[in-house]
DNA sequence: TCTGGGGTCCTTAATCTA
DNA sequence: TCTGTAGATTAAGGACCC
């Protein structure tokens, strides 16, 4: 499930008076930033989303810009979940606006394919008014290219023995994980469709390619692909970067903004139970030159003056040039496999000092003991 | 020409460790 | 105890996705 021009179908939704209208989320125009929606009003104009907001000004100034407003979004998106949760025993979310369902073993209780398919996208749009994009297949990548088949407000049935003829004529560029510079190797390979692709001895993909990609390529061009749905995944980092709107080169500026930054990632962090033991930093120049530098600690946090104290450290000490600076970021991952999910985890902020001894010691025994103390579930609140 | 922000995964090289 | 090496871990960059 796929739900259509998400960030700019909730826009609509919430400003009636901007139904039929071009709808452009994004950065605002004059500034730097790209196109991160657009409705299909918008799309009919070229626009399109990571297109430079200049150039969508330029295709339709007319059209209406906005700003994301991602709680707005993610409201939406959590009541589309709740919906699917009533559908389907199992339900991954793969994105904020996409869900892959397993509704296999379901005909007797749901009806045919085609009956659930618009079941879902039935109660999607009663409920919430968005409309939503299905695709039903054997496995995740058919069903993927099936919602893509026919959007926006599409539904794609393919049968096991229809796969194959499903993708043949398909441009390779609809398969996962062929972007700009992979295309560009097809190009010179002459691989125009995956029937194409097929052809090709898989050594000599190997060669262009790679082991995995190939392997990965291949596997995709005979529509093999993992069925698994896995519902609950876990986010693996937290990040925040913004972009200056001109070049930065002083010092405190910087460090200001990346101490605001560095308290948005550790708030989240808290909100979320988790704390991490890597933080990176992130740094792009003028010129578009880009880079990372990142520290691993023993111990793990989400304060953000550790934070703050870590990434200052890997700027001053990091082998960066001396440039003005046009975009900094940081981000914090490196949570252990099994940290159970934790609430209140640092209580008010005037036990946070103390909750953060009694952390220290934990994670010293932690340390040294590995999971299974946690597994075995000591308290990490204090006083108990 | 202009290129955001939040992520994941893969590759490669350097370094550590058994 | 010394030495060479395979394998694991860490760090950085890059491709890709939404």
């Amino acid at each position: 499930m796929d739900l259509d021009a998400f960030f700019a179908s909730c826009e609509q939704q919430q400003h009636p008076e901007y139904q039929g209208r071009p709808v452009v989320v994004g950065a605002r125009p004059g500034h730097r930033g790209v196109v991160t929606a657009a409705s299909y009003e918008a799309r009919k104009f070229g626009i399109h989303s990571a297109m430079p907001i200049s150039e969508a000004y330029r295709r339709c100034p007319d059209a209406v810009f906005v700003r994301p407003d991602i709680e707005n979004y993610r409201q939406h998106s959590r009541h589309v979940f709740q919906i699917l949760e009533t559908l389907a025993p199992a339900v991954e979310a793969a994105s904020i606006d996409e869900a892959y369902m397993d509704v296999s073993g379901l005909e007797k209780l749901l009806g045919t394919p085609e009956t659930i398919g618009q079941n879902i996208k039935q109660r999607i749009f009663t409920e919430t008014g968005l409309t939503a994009s299905v695709g039903i297949g054997p496995n995740r990548l058919i069903a993927k290219l099936g919602s893509e088949y026919r959007k926006p407000d599409g539904l794609t049935v393919i049968t096991p023995e229809q796969v194959l003829d499903f993708l043949a004529p398909m441009p390779v560029s609809n398969l996962r994980g062929l972007g700009r510079q992979t295309q560009k190797v097809f190009n010179r390979l002459g691989i125009k469709t995956i029937e194409q692709l097929r052809a090709v001895p898989p050594a000599r993909l190997e060669q262009h390619l790679g082991k995995k990609a190939a392997a990965s390529f291949n596997r995709q061009a005979f529509g093999i692909a993992s069925d698994q749905v896995l519902p609950g995944q876990r986010r693996k980092s937290i990040s925040k970067e913004t972009t200056f709107n001109t070049d930065i080169h002083d010092n405190t500026v910087l460090h200001d903004v990346l101490r605001g930054l560095a308290a948005d990632v550790a708030r989240t962090a808290r909100q979320e139970s988790l704390s991490g033991s890597v933080v990176t930093l992130k740094i792009r120049f003028e010129g578009f030159e880009t880079y990372t530098r990142q520290y691993k600690h023993t111990t793990r946090t989400n304060d953000e003056r550790d934070m703050l104290k870590t990434a200052w450290r890997l700027f001053l000490e990091g082998k960066l040039p001396n440039k003005p600076v046009r975009l900094i970021g940081i981000g914090l991952s490196g949570w252990i496999e099994d940290q159970p999910a934790q609430t209140d985890l640092f209580g008010q902020p005037e036990q946070q000092q103390d909750n953060k001894q009694l952390l220290k010691t934990i994670d010293a025994v932690t340390e040294k003991f590995g999971k299974h103390l946690l597994q075995v579930g000591v308290p990490r609140k204090p006083g108990k």
